[in-house]
DNA sequence: CTGAAAGCGCTTACAG
DNA sequence: CTGAAAGCGCTTACAG
């Protein structure tokens, strides 16, 4: 591939001036100008933005942590994300955690070897200890991790409120929540302490039950409900379930058992993602992440950081009830 | 942050010295090996992988060029790449061209002027012009560009094949094929071509309609369905559909409208992603692609291209019949 | 087994 | 307005 050196002799000039054309330089002479660039177009020149990012010190990549980028909400933030770097000129780097610490501590190690601009950190399994070294801009979704680290997310305790009132308005007098890992310092996990203080306030009795973070599937979901949520079916009338493809799974559940969805048993899910607006039969009754607007955030709020064009800060969004046939 | 300089001054060996240790050179004494680990790992040295690619000419870099890389298929698809590709020490980077033609332009341009190992084509908007002058490894997925990019597929024409024969097995009289455009030498329509045929074989009256390939979304295809296939509910009793959410607003149109699914009407879709297998009311009919296998050796053959390990050939996959409760 | 030097393809003071 | 030279942080013949 030809090089600035072969685009400066073409055009009979230094590689200086052709550099400065490229970075689009003041103080070129407009004849000088057209020169390179009919240089560069004949010859078809790339500039080569790894060479130049040597030079600058910055690359201009950001690397995106998550811990599945096929699941329906992450897949539906990276996109966003995405598309706001590429914007701004950014590209992104993508990531796969699988929520395995090994891995997360690996992709740190690799983005940090190719020195990218900034981290958007989606997945959670380390400690905080494994960010005391981490020196570039980082940004969090959904996980306070240190005071230097700002961190994006949606409302969830409100989010929880709204979910757990909705039940109870319906009539239900024993509620479930079906959390995921509440060990983390997981924002997340503030729908878990609404739902119970809510229930609290309207002397209903409750249960918390936790999976692991492992495998966000339908799968997973409804094996872990056939053997750790089942035997709670009989004791309640309405479950606040934290994210929507365990809400379904749970529905399908039921149905599957003969357990009237909404009669006997109320389902509220969480997040909203493209595929929970698709799914139509039944429509869920669900709290919305406004999950878009969140990797817009994210990705703005790094490149602000990169750029140090402002402070960073932790941003909170509201989220959303919405009613289904669930409810 | 520190670099091989550092590195070779705390260890009091040269620069030569430490990139041998970094590259694993033999002919090292145990020595001096230890001497420079240790230095790193004193110094936290990370290897400047930006550098390093531009004397060695090669990133370690593979850029994927989605349409939307939050459509349930392509996000499966991705992580499978991912997966792979992060497996043999590659990174990837995300481009979503939504069907663009000039943002699938400038991505190429992008990804060429980074210097990428080489270019998995998920998107199909560009005439095969604009490829004359990529000549880094590519590899596309469903598309016959030229003879020098291999690509990968399922066996499509079986695909439309069985979908069709089922169809009709069930009863059918009059069909209906819902297609992606059919204009660009994608190979997914030759499942148009084998719903084409079999029902000429078979005598059974056919019609096919198109639609347009920009926002591959259940509302999307929704509205479409409203204005473009509406008119021919009345005169057929069969719909093959080219994807499963297609598929799927057509089964939640027929309920709101009344219509039986499947005595009156029996539809069949196309791809079976982790979102088709997660839907349960109704499971739909469906050809599965095996869309993480497609991904898997999109990558491998790629990074076979890359690495010169072996020919580019094209690849062929077979699909499977899946019948759900919409036939 | 080890090091000095040139080179990868850019950018950026510095000098003119 | 333009160019020569040093530098970004590595690798790799070449020499010893």
């Amino acid at each position: 591939m030809n090089t600035i050196k072969d685009v400066a002799k073409k055009a009979g000039v230094s590689i200086t001036t052709v550099s400065r054309v490229l970075n689009n330089n003041n103080y070129i002479s407009d004849m000088t100008r057209k020169k390179v660039l009919d240089a560069m177009k004949e010859l078809d020149y790339y500039p080569h933005q790894i060479a130049r990012a040597l030079s600058k010190k910055q690359t201009f990549i950001i690397g995106v942590i998550l811990p599945d980028s096929s699941n329906p909400f992450f897949a539906q933030l990276l996109k966003n994300i995405e598309q706001v770097a590429q914007c701004k000129n950014y590209k992104v780097l993508l990531c796969n955690s699988l929520n395995d610490k090994e891995k997360e501590l690996s992709y740190i190690k690799m983005l940090k070897e190719n020195r990218v601009d900034g981290i958007i950190m989606g997945s959670h399994v380390l400690n905080m200890e494994a960010y005391k070294n981490i020196t570039e801009p980082i940004i969090a979704f959904e996980r306070y991790i240190n005071n230097s680290i700002p961190y994006v997310t949606s409302d969830n305790y409100t989010g929880g409120q709204l979910a757990t009132n909705h039940l109870i308005e319906r009539g239900c007098k024993n509620l479930l929540h079906i959390s995921g890992p509440l060990d983390l310092s997981i924002d997340a996990n503030r729908r878990a302490d609404a739902f119970k203080l809510t229930c609290i306030d309207n002397e209903i009795d409750y249960y918390i039950v936790e999976y692991q973070d492992l495998n966000l599937n339908f799968e997973y979901f409804y094996k872990f409900i056939e053997t750790n949520i089942d035997k709670y079916l009989d004791k309640i009338d309405g479950v606040f379930c934290s994210n929507d493809i365990l809400a379904y799974a749970l529905y399908v559940y039921c149905k599957n058992k003969n357990i009237n969805v909404p009669d006997t048993l109320k389902i509220v899910g969480y997040d909203n993602s493209q595929i929970t607006q698709m799914l139509k039969t039944p429509r869920l009754t669900t709290i919305a992440q406004p999950i878009d607007l969140i990797g817009k955030i994210l990705c703005e709020n790094l490149i602000r950081l990169i750029e140090k064009k402002g402070d960073a800060y932790n941003q909170q969004l509201s989220v959303t009830f919405i009613k289904g046939e669930t409810t």
